[in-house]
DNA sequence: CGCCGTATTGAGCGCTCTCAACGAGGGTGG
DNA sequence: CCACCCTCGTTGAGAGCGCTCAATACGGCG
């Protein structure tokens, strides 16, 4: 038998919330922030920006899913991440004076709000909580890929599929649902990208899983049954 | 024919040297790190830490090689990346409150400088320079930790290979050859764990290359013979 | 000289990919 | 409203890459 809170520490070691906090910056930083921030609405499908392309400025995902991903050049693609209602992305290739290292694109309606690079860079300045928010959410960042690394270096298409599921169960849960299992909605493809394998295996690794009873389809969407045995599945336990 | 430069370009998105320079700080803030610093030997083979130990502080690799890896729990190992002289680590677990995602052993013979936890800590506090270089140093390394899980999800060992060459080539790089091919002198065993492959599969694989003239070898170490090609088959341009 | 850890080579198997055909479902235009 | 199309998903078969097991070779060190 093993705890809820052991899988729950074990996979807060290969996925990330944004760790940065607006409303928690003090009055006045806040102000700055309000003063600029922009709101965009990006359709579903559309995409927000290319890798390659130039930094203009710092995003925050307010409702919807994105997928952050690479395009290489013999066509395939690598999902890397789903941000989910909350993240702010878009201010590391700013910090590291970086073009975009990826592409980012929407998997629903989304809402965000914009601010310019320029302004980014005078709140962070006068800002020590944001200075600080970075730092400790880059440095837990670093752990998180690390780990990722790993586990796609030297783990199989059923072990990286279980994962990917106990990782997209936590983007897709709701307020309501924190404790249940979420409605995984995300297409076979993107699916199979983010795994890192082909449309066709996935389509038979998902059929093992049902058979196995680990997983459950209603639809296209996507729910876990049996979350312990997918945990044990995906092999990331130290 | 490629140019140097766009090759040069294309690496850095690849590994990364630490940003953080100790010895830029200013004269007040060097003073608390020279008060504090203490020399390390480390002998070859020799474990520095282990994953999931607490961080204590933080070290400074003055000479010699590291590796970072990690042990997976059916005997696995994943080697994530080799430290040469200059490099600073063990801050990232101390800044986001977690334990050591790696473990860190010696490949050569190491001379490191340490610095205990709270005094990095009180540095930190004190010094904007040091807590920007962090910060780029960081969003830097997300940048690389990405593209490297996009290569491990996508590419097959041929082109890992490839591009663990051209990585070890920089890594090992000493001054007097800043240009030429550097001496590649890595255990076969380490090799395969940072392709994250079998020893037997880097032993051919490694032959492959030597008759397509890539690389050459003499005794146990690796020459690039072919810059160029090494780097087109590693399939990493953009 | 012999031993032990490291490296190479060979053979066979299994996983994953690719190619190809078929099926389902949603959107569009007649 | 229905027919059609186009995208997305499923299923099957075959090939190839990479892994594992096993035997042999090398090399440094006592």
């Amino acid at each position: 038998m093993i705890s809820k809170e052991r899988i729950k520490r074990a996979l807060n070691r290969f996925h990330f919330y944004s760790g940065i906090r607006i409303d928690s910056l003090p009055e006045n930083e806040l102000e700055i922030f309000n003063k600029h921030a922009k709101k965009i609405n990006l359709k579903k499908k559309k995409v927000l920006f290319r890798q390659g392309s130039y930094p203009n400025g710092v995003y925050i995902l307010k409702s919807g899913k994105l997928k952050v991903y690479q395009l290489n050049y013999d066509g395939s693609i690598q999902i890397l991440f789903i941000y989910a209602a909350g993240e702010v992305f878009g201010y590391r290739p700013i910090l590291s004076n970086e073009y975009q290292p990826v592409s980012i694109a929407a998997l629903e309606d989304c809402e965000l709000l914009f601010i310019e690079r320029k302004f980014f860079l005078e709140l962070l300045q006068k800002s020590l909580t944001l200075s600080n928010q970075l730092l400790v959410s880059l440095s837990h960042e670093f752990t998180v890929l690390t780990n990722r690394i790993n586990v796609f270096a030297q783990r199989g298409i059923k072990e990286r599929f279980a994962l990917a599921l106990l990782i997209l169960n936590e983007k897709y849960k709701s307020e309501s649902d924190m404790d249940g299992f979420a409605e995984i909605k995300l297409a076979r493809t993107d699916l199979s990208n983010f795994v890192g394998t082909s449309l066709e295996n996935l389509s038979r690794t998902l059929n093992y899983f049902k058979e196995k009873r680990l997983i459950r389809t209603k639809g296209k969407s996507i729910f876990i049954e049996h979350f312990e045995n997918l945990f044990i599945l995906s092999a990331i336990d130290s």
